[in-house]
DNA sequence: CTGAAAGCGCTTACAG
DNA sequence: CTGAAAGCGCTTACAG
């Protein structure tokens, strides 16, 4: 018998091992593992008897130790920008249901766009042993992965591939995408079309504005630098942006906004105006087919995206997968108002 | 030196141990330790030596060992309805900023609105040996988790309180916020004010219709069973109850709408009907303001509701708390628009 | 300044 | 059917 002065089984902040079971129970501590994990091999008996100490000490075992000697941890870690961010909500909901269909918990953080945080974070979880790694990379260089990548650790860069290592990635089509949304402004008759995106460091940010001087090139549009607006997401500039486009003698009569924060304020500063502009925007939001007019917009598909990812991710656990590729979803042009109106002049 | 045949290093899956550091920079295994986590009492010629077999070796601690070993984990669950919700995100992030705040990793999971699921899923983290739980609960029955709590497991449980067990809860004024909006309501000229909220056997449903009750008691206006809903909040249910409540000789000429998603069927509904009805919501949403007319609601601060349950977390772990405590946050009336229309009658 | 031994709570590989 | 020993990769408590 254990001495109770020396282990003491209710103290706040310890807890009941195997080994107190077994004591408990009067058998060896591999009979108390076999009726834990329900391996065969315990006459009924036994295993009533240590069921009967194992609810008594109120013993749940330690899977951090069982993970310890068996290897994967059945955990995976997701890096992304913003956990606050409504485009993420869907994303990580998908990563978790695949990592729940194979039994893994979710381990997640936000880099707040900062690439030394995204470094700093992703290999808190190489070093907690996650088997996989899900990142929606803020930086653009991730050499720091390459060892762990190496030593085992899967890999799925999702929205904006990696940056100098090559791994498996999934984003969305943006510069098809892109170019679908500006060609169906064109269509609508607009020629003066303005382009407010994200930082060109960020890769679909690129990606969108290729695809808008495509949609250009393609109609004989010749493009004008002061239609082209990209950098900081923020209100402040993206209302800078909107106005000077919106002044001078030849103002744009259509916009195409790089992103959904973009989206909404540009929706924002056209609220406060009294002549119609188009307006065509990648991503969807909610509400948007309740505003006056509805948004027209290009619709990328967050579940997919991460569903994908992830089941790469468990692809390359199980070994199924053998070199990194990227796998680019297809965009969709949902119409509902605002990309329809004509020109104003 | 290892028999490099025996122990490949860089084989995919295997990583380096302090060991192997130890052997390769042919010191003991304590000394790695010291370099490792920086501890003093080692001359800097060892060191540089260690340091130059980890960076050859590519070794990264494994944080899971040492947490078998040290006790804590240094990682928190946290529990939520659904990670897609945007209600949560903004709650997530704040949650993961106070535990990166304490070095702690954040593990999280939707229940899905399943009692089971939520049960299995907390049990889970225990498992794993997260050093707390918050969770938003989906059941109404918490002593599951009584030998958890005893065992020294921080729990605080945020949205609504734990069911027949004694833990700490941070949730919103829902009763005072429900009781202030459709006070609104009456202070302009509204007397027929129907209620649609979620399910009675949650907490904050119940306690929002007893705000509505209040409000209407204080105006001495007696309230008619065919204008309190209360149910699933999917768009078909609201839809149904809402054009109920809108028919026959006396229809209601406002609306309040238990949680934001009602709040948002019941905006389509009254988008697609040529009277004007008035509306305030419980929970403010992204983009209220922008709709015609902006959308009155009942904000509570989502991020505050995580921070401060958080960070209770960690005072439990501190030893700093006694006895478990509900706080109780307010909520702020917001005014748009739609909450101030005069009744159409 | 340095390191060998014991131990965290499990599982693995054996032996009875 | 059952269990003692070794080991997963670290840290703790000592001793030199």
């Amino acid at each position: 018998m254990a001495d109770p002065a020396r282990r003491p089984d209710n103290r706040y902040g310890s807890r009941p091992t195997m080994k107190d079971v077994a004591t408990s129970a009067g058998v060896g501590l591999k009979t108390v593992s076999r009726v834990v994990n329900g391996e065969p091999g315990v006459t009924p008996d036994t295993e009533r008897r240590v069921q009967a100490a194992i609810d008594a000490l109120g013993f749940r075992r330690n899977d951090s130790a069982r993970v310890l000697r068996k290897g994967r941890t059945a955990s995976i870690g997701l890096v992304l920008e913003d956990l606050a961010d409504p485009f993420y909500g869907p994303l990580s909901r998908a990563v978790e249901e695949v990592a729940r269909a194979h039994g893994a918990l979710l381990i997640n953080g936000s880099s707040a766009e900062d690439p030394d945080r995204e470094q700093e974070l992703a290999l808190a979880l190489c070093a907690r042993r996650v088997d996989g790694l899900v990142i929606i990379p803020a930086g653009d260089d991730h050499r720091y992965l390459e060892p762990e990548i190496k030593a085992g650790v899967a890999t799925v860069f999702v929205d904006r591939p990696a940056g100098k290592i090559d791994a498996d990635a999934v984003v969305s089509d943006s510069f098809g995408g892109a170019r679908d949304g500006v060609a169906h402004l064109i269509a609508h008759g607009h020629r003066r079309i303005g382009f407010i995106g994200d930082r060109p460091n960020i890769h679909t940010a690129a990606e969108r504005l290729r695809g808008y001087r495509a949609a250009m090139a393609d109609a004989g549009i010749p493009v004008q630098d002061a239609w082209m607006s990209l950098g900081a997401t923020d209100p402040e500039r993206v209302r800078r942006a909107a106005a000077e486009m919106l002044s001078g003698p030849e103002p744009v009569t259509a916009f195409f906004a790089g992103n959904n924060r973009v989206t909404v304020t540009v929706v924002r500063v056209l609220s406060e105006r009294p002549r119609p502009v188009a307006l065509v925007g990648f991503d969807d939001f909610e509400l948007a087919d309740l505003l006056q007019p509805g948004v027209t917009v290009v619709a990328q598909d967050a579940a997919q995206l991460g569903r994908t990812a992830a089941q790469r991710l468990f692809q390359q656990l199980d070994g199924v997968l053998a070199s990194p590729e990227r796998t680019v979803l297809p965009t969709r042009l949902i119409t509902r108002g605002s990309g329809e109106l004509p020109p104003a002049d």
